[in-house]
DNA sequence: CCTTGACCTTCCAGTTACTGGAAGGATTAA
DNA sequence: TTAATCCTTCCAGTAACTGGAAGGTCAAGG
């Protein structure tokens, strides 16, 4: 099948797939006319890779898994210790942005809002802080 | 002062500092050899920058507030509209994290993680369900 | 006076994972 | 034959830096 075929079929920009070939991700065969030709296969490795990316994996990653996915010989111990730790980043990722949201939250909270410049968002960026230093 | 001062005195990379003229975010004077001149008020954007980025927002988004602070007439409600936005950006990228932390979990949790090839994490990523389909 | 080393300059390229668009060939239907 | 789709490749842009090369400037030491 052409790419837009496989492209619609996935759900996938047609632009995205033939990056995918660039990177040597998911290569397909060509017709005689030059086209890109998709097999089963194929499009089950776009399939595997879409849902790997839509789970934070980065592309790298995905070369790995998806080599693991063809390996009938794989350990699931080398799947797995690339899962956690994509899952380790995910959770500090998670960690830092909370610590941000609320240090965020701790700036936005005291601002009044409205048409006066006192601003304490501003204040806290500039480093001063709101305490009153007797 | 020159960049090195500067750049020392806010733990900012030199180079960083650079871009930051480059892209006309904080632009200093030049001394007659060409080289930069950090005054008080550079220093003081370029702290103001580097915690407004610690807080994640873009560096559009620090352009904006730059020329806020910057204002004497400013409104805060400007101010706090930018940053509830970013909030929001960021309570949303926390929810989103955490499905796929979840999502990630239910899939590596039953990967046994040995020398055999059966994987759980493959087969999910695979589309494949563990359900017996009876 | 000259050299060495630290500091400064500009410019170019690379990072991540695409996305948009231009120019032009292939295929299909009318 | 022509028009509408589809396909191709190639180039450029995104965000926010970061690394490195080639070369100018400056202060200290011999």
């Amino acid at each position: 099948m052409n790419i837009g075929e496989a492209a619609e079929q996935r759900g996938l920009p047609a632009k995205t797939i033939r990056y995918y070939e660039e990177i040597k991700l998911v290569v397909p065969a060509r017709s005689e006319n030059g086209y890109r030709a998709y097999d089963g296969r194929d499009v089950n490795k776009l399939q595997f890779v879409q849902r790997a990316r839509s789970l934070g994996f980065s592309v790298d990653d995905c070369r790995t898994l998806l080599s693991l996915y063809e390996d009938k010989h794989r350990a699931s111990a080398d799947v797995k210790a690339i899962a956690e730790d994509h899952l380790t980043e995910i959770e500090a990722k998670i960690t830092e942005l909370r610590t941000l949201r609320d240090t965020l939250k701790h700036l936005v909270d005291p601002c009044l809002g409205d048409a006066r410049p006192e601003c304490p968002i501003i204040d806290g960026l500039a480093g001063r802080t709101k305490g009153g230093g007797k």
